[in-house]
DNA sequence: TAGCTTGTTGAGCGTTGCTCAGCAAGCCGG
DNA sequence: CCGGCTTGCTGAGCAACGCTCAACAAGCTA
């Protein structure tokens, strides 16, 4: 009956996957405001409503758990921009690209904090980033039927960044139209797959 | 007479610019290996031979450490990269990108770091690099002698940034020759600088 | 010698990542 | 109903790290 005897909240009981899902939920909703790496296990338990310990239950050490929101955050944009089966060659990149865009304009913030997680510091983030842009240059290679050497990786992947940092600030200040905006990028894309 | 009481080393009294000097130097040591927000006052203290209290004397916390050992980084190479006083105009973008290549494959690991550091989360660091870019697009853009407007900023920087991509990723896998490298980074600046 | 400036230190506090021993809720076989 | 198993879950506590503070000490000047 004293208050240190009894749970303010009644404690709550989950399945093994369930709570799993629900921590790396809660990591999501806090990217936007904070840089992965900066996650602190005593904040997201609070949300959670559960001690410090049970995170480290499911996640061996930080590390892992937030390479865990990473990944999520990473799937979420991949199943967002791949094409719909069926969509003819031609028009795939286009319309990826088309969604990626999209997508930065959305999701401003929480994409910002990405990136910025994934080009920051730890290679465990960047790890998991840098597999989902090849991903995307697999299909970007397949859509535009060229071979898949090493230096046309090279040029998509720098292309990306190319279009990461110009989308980026284009949302933040819009310098042109969004289909002028569209228009560059093939055009830059289609110039730098050329070169052999 | 006492162990405890008898300093290892005998305690070295320097001066107030000396000393910065010192640990700033030590925090450029230390990047190729650390990512500069995960270094530690600790270790940067015993590589100085001094206590940790002291390094807060001269820095009012870490951040402000980590952002001067940035801040120090990103001169030596603006400084590396300046076109020398008298070169024409036409030559100044050719010889930077010369350099910059130069700088890469000199200092791949400490570049790197330096890099992601400024990518990644802290706004203090990443505003480093983001002055130190925007002090090389005033360059490039009066050499080329291009009007200095929001959306040709936008370009050179997004070019920047496929720069720095394709340049570290060719210096860990070649896939061309140098000459071809540098002549492609002129022709995609070139192609991006044309777009108006 | 006294006093000032200033480079320097050690003790210690709060936060945070992480460990560990053990509680408790549900389920089973007897 | 009971003992025992699994497993979700907690609290106490340690070590590392950022950071503070009161005070010492080295050199200068009056």
């Amino acid at each position: 009956m004293t208050a240190s005897s009894r749970p303010t909240h009644p404690r709550e009981r989950r399945t093994a996957g369930d709570r799993r899902a629900q921590l790396v939920q809660i990591g999501l909703e806090l990217l936007p405001t904070t840089p992965v790496q900066e996650l602190t296990i005593d904040e997201v338990a609070r949300r959670a409503g559960i001690s410090r310990s049970l995170l480290f239950h499911y996640f061996a050490n930080k590390r892992e758990y937030y390479t865990a929101v990473t990944r999520a955050a990473a799937d979420l944009m991949w199943e967002h921009l791949l094409p719909a089966p069926g969509t003819p060659p031609e028009e795939q990149v286009a319309g990826m690209l088309d969604r990626y865009v999209g997508w930065v304009e959305t999701f401003r913030e929480t994409h910002l904090a990405f990136v910025r997680g994934a080009a920051g510091g730890d290679p465990w983030v960047s790890e998991v980033y840098q597999e989902t842009r090849s991903r995307l240059v697999d299909v970007a290679l397949a859509a535009l039927e060229l071979p898949d050497d090493a230096l046309r990786r090279q040029l998509l992947l720098a292309w990306f960044a190319f279009t990461e940092d110009l989308v980026g600030s284009w949302a933040d200040e819009p310098t042109m139209t969004r289909p002028e905006l569209l228009d560059l990028l093939r055009d830059v894309l289609a110039r730098v797959a050329a070169r052999s």
